[in-house]
DNA sequence: AAGTGGTCTAGACCACGGC
DNA sequence: CCGTGGTCTAGACCACTTC
C-alpha cells in the first residue's frame, strides 16, 4: 500500500472522515469514535497515525478520550474568548446588526492610542466612531482608531456599506489573530448616554482592544461603551 | 537500555530537562532548544519519543517549533485569562493583600446560585462574603456561595485564617479547572457604596463566577463587585 | 478477559530553511 | 548542501475500564 508524501497527510484525511460524520449527525455527542487500532485498519495506517489523528481531535476540543474505555464525540462547544465582529456576534444570535458611522477622520494628536498601536506618537490615524445597533435598539458606541498611513484606501463610504472586519481582511488581506483587552466600568457622560438612549451617569462596560494581525502587528485599536443593560461579556478562565 | 514502563514518562523527563534549563537561565527567550534528533541521542530514546516531548512543550507555549530551522524558546508569555485567586493576584503585583469576613452563614433561599451550582433549588449554601482590601484599601466586595452538605467542615475561623481556594485545594482536596465569568456593569447601592468607600451610583464591574473543579463540577459562584477605578480586566480572546 | 488509550522502538522518506 | 521538523511504519508492552 503506497503511501501519499505529497498528499494530504494521512492523520488530516482520518480526521475529515470523522468530522464528516459529525457533521451529517451519524455520530452525535457521546458517541463512540472508532478506536485507534478501528481507524489503524479501515485506513490502512500503523497506529501511531490513527493515534495523531484522534490525539490532534482532541486537542481541539473535537472528541474526548479515556483510557481503557474508547474515544467519544465531545459536546458542542460554547465557544468563549473568541474573537468575533459584531456583525458575526449578532448574527449568531438571530438578531440584524446594524451600525451607524457616527464620524469618520483624521486625527494626530492620539498619543496614547498611537503608542499602543506601536506607532509615532504623532502618527496620523483614521478614527471611526459607530454607534452599533440591535434589534434597533442602540447598543454599544464603538471608536475605532486605526494606522492612516496602512490604511489610506479606507473611505466612510466603504465602512457604511460592510463590516470592517471583512473590508480589513478581503481588501487588505489582513488576517485576525487575538485581541487584548482591558475591561473596566465607567458612568455615562452626557452625550454618550444622549446616543445610547439612557441618563447620564448609568454604568457602561467599558472596554479598550488592541487587535493583533496573524503578523503580531498591533492594527486596530477599539474603544468600546456598552450599554450594560444589554451586553454581558462571557469569558472562560483556566487554571 | 531497559525501559521504565512504571516511572515518569521519557517524554516527561525530557519536558523536565529542558525546562530546567531555562528556569535557570541557561536557555533564554530565542535560544535553540536541542533538537529532535539530539535529545532522542542524550536521553536515549527513540525520535518520537524526543519529538513527542517537544511537541507537547509547543502546545503548552514553552517552545517554538520551525520546519527546518529548530526548536526555540518561546517568549515568556503574559498570562491572559488565567484562574488566579484574589491572594495570588495581589501576591503577583507587589501588595499585601488582605481581606475582611463580613458574614459567614447558611442560607437556603438562593435558588438562581443553587441553580448555577447545579444543587436543588432548595439547597443548603455557604454564603460568605468578604472585603478585599489590597494595600489596605477597599477593592471589590465578594460573595461566594458553596454546597454547605459538600463543605461541612468550613467555618468562618478557618476562612479568617486562610485563602478560600487553598483550603478548598488542601483540606477538601479539589482541583480547580476553569471559571466561567459573565462581566457587566453595574452602579453602587448605598451600602456596597459605604463598604468600598465610594459614592452611591458610582461604576462598578460585576463579574458572576461559577468555578468548576477538574472533575467538571460547578463548585464555587462568586459574585463579584470590583471598584472600577481600582480594577480592571485583562483578557486575551483568539480568533 | 477483552478492549481501550498511553508510551515507546528503530528505523524511513519528505519538505523546508539557511548557508 | 545539510540539518531541521513533519509524517509514517509495524510492531511492542503497560495501565486502565468495562464486563
Amino acid at each position: 500500500m503506497p503511501r501519499s508524501p505529497n498528499g494530504t497527510p494521512a492523520y488530516k484525511r482520518i480526521q475529515s472522515a470523522i468530522l464528516k460524520r459529525i457533521e451529517r449527525g451519524h455520530l452525535k455527542p457521546g458517541d463512540v469514535v472508532d478506536s485507534e487500532r478501528e481507524l489503524a485498519k479501515i485506513h490502512h495506517v500503523s497506529l501511531m497515525t490513527a493515534r495523531h489523528a484522534l490525539a490532534v481531535l482532541e486537542r481541539e476540543g473535537m472528541v474526548e478520550r479515556r483510557r481503557g474505555a474508547g474515544t467519544f464525540v465531545a459536546p458542542p462547544k460554547i465557544h468563549f474568548n473568541k474573537l468575533v465582529s459584531f456583525t458575526e456576534q449578532m448574527a449568531s444570535r438571530g438578531l440584524v446588526a446594524c451600525s451607524k458611522v457616527l464620524s469618520f477622520s483624521i486625527v494626530n494628536d492620539e498619543q496614547e492610542v498611537a503608542a499602543r498601536l506601536a506607532l509615532a506618537a504623532s502618527a496620523r490615524l483614521i478614527r471611526l466612531q459607530r454607534l452599533r445597533l440591535g434589534a434597533d435598539e442602540p447598543f454599544a458606541l464603538e471608536t475605532c482608531y486605526l494606522s492612516a498611513e496602512e490604511f489610506a484606501g479606507l473611505t466612510r463610504a466603504s465602512v457604511e456599506r460592510g463590516s470592517l472586519f471583512s473590508i480589513l481582511e478581503h481588501d487588505y488581506g489582513i488576517e485576525f489573530a487575538h485581541t487584548d483587552d482591558e475591561v473596566d466600568a465607567t458612568a455615562a457622560d452626557t452625550s454618550t448616554a444622549r446616543l445610547l438612549g439612557i441618563a447620564r451617569g448609568e454604568p457602561l462596560l467599558r472596554t479598550r482592544q488592541v487587535i493583533y494581525s496573524t503578523k503580531g502587528k498591533a492594527t486596530i485599536y477599539v474603544l468600546g461603551l456598552y450599554r450594560s443593560d444589554r451586553h454581558t461579556l462571557l469569558i472562560r478562565r483556566f487554571r
